[in-house]
Formats: C-alpha cells, structure tokens, sequence
RNA sequence: GGUGAGGUGGCCGAGUGGUUGAAGGCGACAGUCUUGAAAACUGUUGUGCCGGAAACGGUACCGUGAGUUCGAAUCUCACCCUCACCGCCA
C-alpha cells in the first residue's frame, strides 16, 4: 500500500512509478477524486456528528434524532467513497526504487555478473530427471498415483540433500544474525492481504484456500513470516530483525499448464528456505544487498554456477521496490546443452507491506514510522538439487556430493545407484 | 468435538447506557531534592483522520464487524482470538 501523502503530493511521481511497471497509471486520477470526494464528506459528517453530539447531551431528543437522519444518509456517501477510496489504493503497485532499469518485459532484465565456471564434460550432460531415475532419488509416478500431477517423493540422498542444504542455510544465515524459524504454513486472509497476495485475481488463483477453516496454504514462508510483527511498534535499536524460515510452499501453478510439466521443477509442493528482514527504512538498500550477498556466498560455496538479474521494472511484481534473481546454472537442461533457471529471488518491498501490516518502528520519544521488509531465497531445495545433480554429475550417471554439504550428510560424497 | 471464562491505553487493572479518551497502579519522560545515584514529591505521558502556518478545533477508536438508542467500553447478534477442564491426538 502507498503512502496517501505522497499520493497527494506528488501524483505525476507515482503515475510514472505505477507506469514504468506496466501498471494502469489512471489508478491515481481516480484515487484522487475519489479521495477529494472523500474529504469533502468526512467535513460534512464531522460536523453534523459534532452538532448531534451536542444536542444529545442537552438532551434535545428531538434535534438530535433529526441530525442522526441527516447523518444516516451523508454516511451512505461517505462509506462508499471510502471504500473505493481504499480498493483503488490497494490496486496500486509499489513503485520501482529510482536505480532499477526500466524495462518493458522481462527481456529486460540486466545480467550483472556470471559467477563460477560452467562445469566441462566429456560426455553429454544428463537431465537431472534421468539421473534421479538412474540413482533412484525422485519418485514422480508413484506421487503421481498418490497426489496427482506436480508432485514428487524425494529419497535416500536427494532426501539427505535437502535436510544437508537447510542445516548449511541455517548456519551461514545464523552469523549474520538471522533466527531461524519454522513458521505455520497456514495463514489467515487478513495476512495474505496485508502481505499483498489476495488482491489480484492471478495471486488469488495461485493460492490453495483450505474453505472449512478460511485458511490459506502459504505459497512462501515470507507469507507467514512477514506478518509475524503485524500490529508491532518495534525499538529503533533492535533493528534489523532477521529471520531465516524453513516451510514448505504450496502452489497450485494455475496458468503454467504446459510448463516444465516433468520432474520437480515445477510442482505444487516444495519445501524452502527464505531469509526475512525487517530493517530501518534508510538501511534497505544496504539490507537488500546483503541478502543477495548471502545467496551469492551460499553458491559459491555450493561451486554453483550462476548469474545475477537486477530485475527490470515491468517484471518486479506487485510489492517489489528493487528485486535481484539468481538463475543457476542447469547443464542437463536444454538437451544438454545448459540453459541459466531461477532458483533465488531477493525482492526489496520498502514500506509496502509495513504499511498493510501496520509493522512500525520507534526510536526514542519520536512517533512511530513504518519499517522496511526484505525477503530473499536461501535455498529452493528442489531446484537445488536440480542444480546440484546436473552440475556435479559424473560420465557413469553418479554424482558428487558438494564438499560444503558432506559434513551434513553423515559423510556421503556420492550419489550412485 | 463438549463445557465454562475472558478479550479495556506500553503493561496490570476498574468501569453495565449520559460531556468517559476512559479511575487506580506500574512503567516511561521532565522537574524538585541530592556531591552523584536511589527513595520521596510534582508534572507530563495513546493513535488515526479532517481543517489550520501554528496555537488549536472537530471527529473516530475499549478484539473485529453489524445492530438497538437522541446517546454504547457498557445492551443485542455474528465473527476472530485467548485461557481452563473433559474427549481425541503426532
């Protein structure tokens, strides 16, 4: 949600903000005079309120039932403007920080640097689909039987894998900070609002909604671990507030029908971990930085090939100020012959989910100010383990284990049938 | 799932229809006293919105939403949440 005063001051600002993000920049025109209606209304009911508040106490029953009817029918107004007042500001995107490239579509985005040598094979890369097959670690079938389409069952080492990559994250994460949290994977709809996943029919679509309890299934961790300060005034000085969370996500990939249909790149379960911060409004930028730091240094620790997106501004999403991808690199993909896919996203949302979630900070006596919320991939664990099969595949269908794993997997330095 | 209790300001806690934004206490802040500190005493101490350069004025807020009433923290209904006991359970 933006800022009302910002919206009033500076209109032409946000229109050009809400535009370069391909977004209807008319939102504002129409939030304005719904807004200038809107003041208008609340002048009138203010004080017609105030005049019955009065005869009411003078016990002038009769003067003050006439104004109660008056007011009745001002309100009517009143509440309808304020509620289109409000349904058109949620409408609106957070706007792209200055520094983000402009962009018209994802095309657009900026490669800033490749990182770590492309694996050399003297043979022709598998799939990691065909190596799971060969060693036996992804049961696709099987889950198909039991869930359906976009469901997997990880085992043995792949199994090993993904609780070797949690205990690393957890630990690199845990120097700078951040407390590790296993948080509930079932949120209420006030929160995935707040959190700014509801609005739009395509997130709404995107959600599973358990209807019996009103619950949503969170499609990321930063869905329940970002409110988790909903409603808080937090000291200056314990900012930053950094969280590393393990959960698993659900999505139910509406729209993506014929998309990476095989394997477990795409599925409606996964489990993941994701760092969160909640910082100081003039330390975000820096914030934002060191997460995507992090997921840099995690990499390079993994001796994972990748290269890092500043995201343009059409491809930002609704809540993202500033956004950084890191798209591994797959070997096995493209027929072999490699191809760069997501497996990290660190998106900078300033004060835009503060604000929904009504998260503050105060230093000293000063008034509460809205803090800044951060969130950014530790570990896709499935499309890790896509990257690490493909990448530290052997000529025989076997695979090494990552040396910065083997201590969390009980010493096992390969993977073979 | 059953039964019962309850949600009031930063915290504790009073308040069952009438100038109640809300007693009292704690905490915090400022001051007096003190060489300094503590104690004691005095004062200040919520937020949003509208108007205003400001002083200030108005309005709304006692879990959330609707309702009754000239008037609601107080009455009615729905929902959310918390706690206790029983049942079930990883």
């Amino acid at each position: 949600m933006l800022d009302i005063n910002s919206i009033r001051q500076n209109p032409e600002e946000i229109k050009k903000g809400i535009a370069a993000k391909n977004g209807d920049a008319l939102l504002v025109d129409a939030f304005l005079a719904e807004d200038a209606q809107w003041r208008e209304l609340t002048a009138e009911v203010d004080e017609l309120r105030a005049r019955q508040k009065k005869a009411g106490n003078e016990r002038n029953v009769k003067e003050a039932k006439k104004l109660k009817e008056e007011i009745k029918v001002k309100e009517e107004g009143l509440t309808s403007a304020e509620q289109k007042r409000a349904e058109l500001l949620r409408k609106m995107p957070n706007p792209p920080l200055p520094e983000v490239p402009l962009g018209k579509s994802d095309k657009e985005n900026v490669v800033l640097r490749e990182v770590g040598a492309k694996p050399v094979f003297d043979f022709t890369p598998k799939d990691y689909f065909a190596l799971a097959e060969q060693c036996d670690i992804i049961d696709t079938e099987r889950a198909a039987k039991v869930s359906g389409a976009r469901f997997g069952y990880l085992k043995g080492e792949a199994a090993m894998l993904e609780f070797a990559l949690v205990q690393f994250a957890f630990d690199t994460a845990r120097k700078e900070g951040f407390v590790p949290v296993v948080p509930p994977v079932m949120v209420k709809e006030e929160m995935m609002r707040g959190m700014g996943y509801v609005d739009r029919s395509e997130d709404r679509d995107e959600t599973y909604l358990l209807e019996k309890d009103n619950l949503y299934l969170v499609g990321t961790s930063e869905q329940s671990v970002g409110p988790m300060l909903a409603d808080e005034i937090i000291d200056a000085e314990k900012l930053p507030l950094r969280f590393v969370a393990f959960s698993t996500c659900f999505r139910r990939e509406a729209g993506s029908y014929g998309k990476d249909t095989k394997g477990i790149l795409r599925v409606h379960q996964f489990d993941k971990v994701e760092m969160f911060s909640f910082c100081h409004p003039d330390r975000s930028k820096e914030e934002h930085k060191l997460l995507l730091a992090l997921e840099e240094r995690m990499m390079q620790a993994l001796r994972l090939p990748y290269h890092v997106l500043d995201i343009c501004t059409a491809d930002l999403g609704m809540p993202a100020a500033a956004k950084f991808d890191i798209e591994a690199w797959m070997p096995g993909q493209n027929d072999g012959k490699g191809e760069y896919r997501e497996t990290h996203s660190t998106s900078n949302t300033t004060d835009f989910q503060a604000r929904r979630l009504n998260v503050r900070f105060r230093s000293g006596q000063q008034k509460p100010e809205y803090v800044h919320m951060l969130n950014g991939t530790a570990f896709a664990i499935g499309r890790m383990l896509i990257a690490i099969m493909e990448n530290y595949q052997q000529a025989d269908g076997s695979i090494l284990v990552p040396d910065a794993l083997v201590p969390y997997m009980g010493g096992i330095t390969e993977i073979k049938r």
